[in-house]
DNA sequence: ATAATAACCGAACAGGCGTTCTGTGTCAAG
DNA sequence: CTTGACACAGAACGCCTGTTCGGTTATTAT
């Protein structure tokens, strides 16, 4: 009786490498590499190979190929899982809305995400994010109501953020107030005595959070996105 | 003594039709195509002269070639003077600051703005635009200092806006008030007797226009960017 | 009318490139 | 130890693809 090994969903490390050079030669090329600047670029001997190694990631799922064409391989979105965000679009999830009465999404620094879903998902330029980023940790909240006009932001806005459970003086961050069973987005100083949590609006007061006081920080905003796309007034 | 003939900038409708197919070609595959591929999509009767055309669309600084190489063109920025924007993104040109104080620039509907200069532009994703938005009128103005916080508008927010004279209700505009020398953000509504511009904020009052009074329309809001990445308190 | 230049063209060539063939080596299971 | 599956490998093949050649035709300037 034939035995049939079970596949497992671990890529090995020469398949990352090649799924990373395919990101790599697309975002600067334009084009995808042809199976001999595969082979001689990630050390593969022969072109069998890399046409065998090909067919493995196109039956996972990570490329398309289009047979008999040169340089006849496509990048599906699911690259994206081992390489990250690569190319001048970041697409980012929106996980949910945010008003002052939602809990926040419970996230750490670190964690990174990933959709396929372009449904609930924004597409970000990667020109408008600090040359730094990355893109991979990235998540969006839509506003709803009008519970973060102090921030100036409006209903409907998108927020994107990164997970953050500390912040730098100056940062925008999304806080729950677990004694006002609230969320807020303001800017974050720490005091002598606690924190300050100062509206973007300068005619609104701050907030004082005393050291003994729980304030959880939840993420740090990095853009806000308004679209005039439908009316609100 | 032999005469040189001076080459026109005009292009000839065939080297539109090329420019046209290879930016389709490029946003649908994320490859160019074969030089037979041209030759056949664009009704060229044969390889050389698809070669000739594509050496002389390389000279004029459309597209760049790579010798000996299958599907060895790229195509520049160039080429979407021609074209209009294409593919996933839309580079946006950032004409100069928005304040109360400055006065709008001169724009009308229908003007087509293209810039190659990425320092002074803002790329947007096409997705995060309606689908019937082309992109080529688009427009960025940077907001300068508090004279749009009752737009919920801050100061370093980024403007995105398509020339306009007039607007409907709802939408919100750019206008330029000649009596009081100002530029303002506000939601248009039209009035029995004249104009309201309604300010985002809903705390704060709206402006009402005499129909004899002059209101001069120059732009409406399609789209606002916030980045963080700079410090504003 | 003539000459020069630009545009065009089919055919052929040469190289780029993807795929297949026929093996070998390694590993795990029986 | 044997068997089967997987991974690998060099060579060869055939097609894809870009470029060149040796022309013809059209256009423009004189």
């Amino acid at each position: 009786m034939m035995m049939v090994r079970k596949r497992s969903e671990n890529l090995s490390e020469k398949h990352i490498r090649i799924l990373q050079f395919l990101a790599e030669y697309q975002a600067k090329n334009n084009r995808p590499p042809s199976i001999r600047e595969i082979c001689s670029e990630v050390d593969i001997s022969s072109t069998s190979v890399v046409n065998y190694d090909l067919d493995q990631l196109e039956r996972r799922g990570f490329i398309i190929r289009d047979g008999r064409v040169s340089r006849g391989l496509r990048l599906t979105d699911k690259i994206k899982e081992v390489v990250g965000a690569f190319g001048d679009l970041i697409r980012i999830p929106v996980l949910g809305p945010i008003a002052a009465g939602i809990p926040l999404p419970d996230l750490q620094p670190g964690m990174t995400f990933f959709t396929e879903n372009e449904a609930n998902a924004v597409d970000i330029a990667r020109s408008l994010l600090p040359a730094r980023e990355k893109g991979n940790d990235l998540f969006a909240l839509e506003v709803k109501g009008d519970s973060m006009i102090d921030a100036m932001i409006n209903d409907g806005d998108i927020v994107v953020m990164k997970p953050a459970v500390d912040a730098r003086n100056g940062e925008m961050v999304a806080v729950w107030l677990p004694e006002n069973n609230e969320a807020t987005l303001k800017y974050f100083f720490k005091e002598k005595d606690g924190y300050r949590l100062q509206p973007a609006n300068p005619t609104m007061k701050p907030i004082f959070i005393g050291k003994n006081k729980q304030v959880e920080i939840k993420g740090k905003v990095v853009m806000v996105i308004r679209k005039m796309d439908t009316m609100r007034m």
